[in-house]
DNA sequence: TAGAATCAGCACTAATCTGGTGCACTTTCC
DNA sequence: GGAAAGTGCACCAGATTAGTGCTGATTCTA
């Protein structure tokens, strides 16, 4: 399916909120009543934000969460790739394009037509996330233009 | 999950099949055989295509499927719609737009921050689709040129 | 120094989705 | 009439996802 998991989407809001605190410590309790997120689940999204180090934690009782990265500088992808790895958009995909990985992954291996033109349209869809900054989630209208053109060749 | 399903898959594999037999028909049989996919399976995804309108079915003896579609009109947004569904990023999107649909559908309607962004992405990610043809996904080589460049402005 | 608030780690459950199959039926060609 | 093809519906099993429980470690504050 194509589709953000939950864990995805819960993991945007925190940060679009990280963001718009910039500068404080927020914690996993404040986002989780503001926007109604299970606490728990959140928590876990938050500490795999943390283990690829998109967010800083601080323990005891002030503590909380901010960001380890410029709104600029922080993409969906890597926000994508922390809670639900690289995508790969057909089952036979291998994880880089020159694929020297599992060689025998794909049983239609020496018949599978589809194969790279897929590869290369998931480099788009890479690419388009790459593009999308936390900095054009922010305001809606403003962000618009953070979406730049984008080039799916070669 | 950002992954086709495997009936986008197979759908996929068995369009591209159907693409290079022009003219002819195809059964469902030949098309597992071939690419080594479930029958059954291949047959549902098939009848699912059928009902979209963007192949046509021949019953009896000598029957199979055929392209109801140029390949050059064919795009991989007509075949996830067909096998999948639109796809809506996150949980909270509504259909069109304009999202007449199900007000109440996101519970966190009035808060949710990152909904109005997403759905630009998702515009995005589907432009891709519109942009990739059945014909850009026959020669892997000559291809590449099918897939144009991409905006995701405004 | 005690307590409260916070993050961290592990295991676990329940619901949903996906891939795949069974079977009986209809249509059509030979 | 029979073989070969598509159709419709229900069903099963495994994987994934969403969400929870509980215990422990850290750190601020009174």
């Amino acid at each position: 399916m194509i589709q953000l998991t939950k864990r995805t989407e819960y993991g945007l809001i925190a940060l679009v909120h990280m963001a718009e605190r910039e500068g404080h410590c927020v914690s996993a309790r404040e986002i989780s009543e503001r926007f109604l997120i299970p606490k728990r689940l959140l928590a876990e999204v938050l500490k795999d934000l943390c283990r690829a180090e998109l967010i800083d934690s601080h323990r005891g009782a002030t503590g909380g969460y901010s960001l380890a990265l410029s709104p600029d500088d922080l993409t969906l992808s890597h926000v994508v790739a922390a809670l639900e790895g690289r995508p790969s958009l057909t089952s036979c995909e291998g994880l880089a394009p020159g694929h020297s990985g599992h060689p025998g992954e794909c049983g239609l291996e020496p018949r599978c037509p589809i194969r790279s033109p897929l590869q290369r349209l998931r480099e788009g869809l890479w690419q388009l996330m790459q593009r999308t900054t936390l900095r054009s989630l922010l305001k809606p209208a403003e962000g618009a233009v953070a979406l730049a053109p984008l080039t799916v060749l070669s």
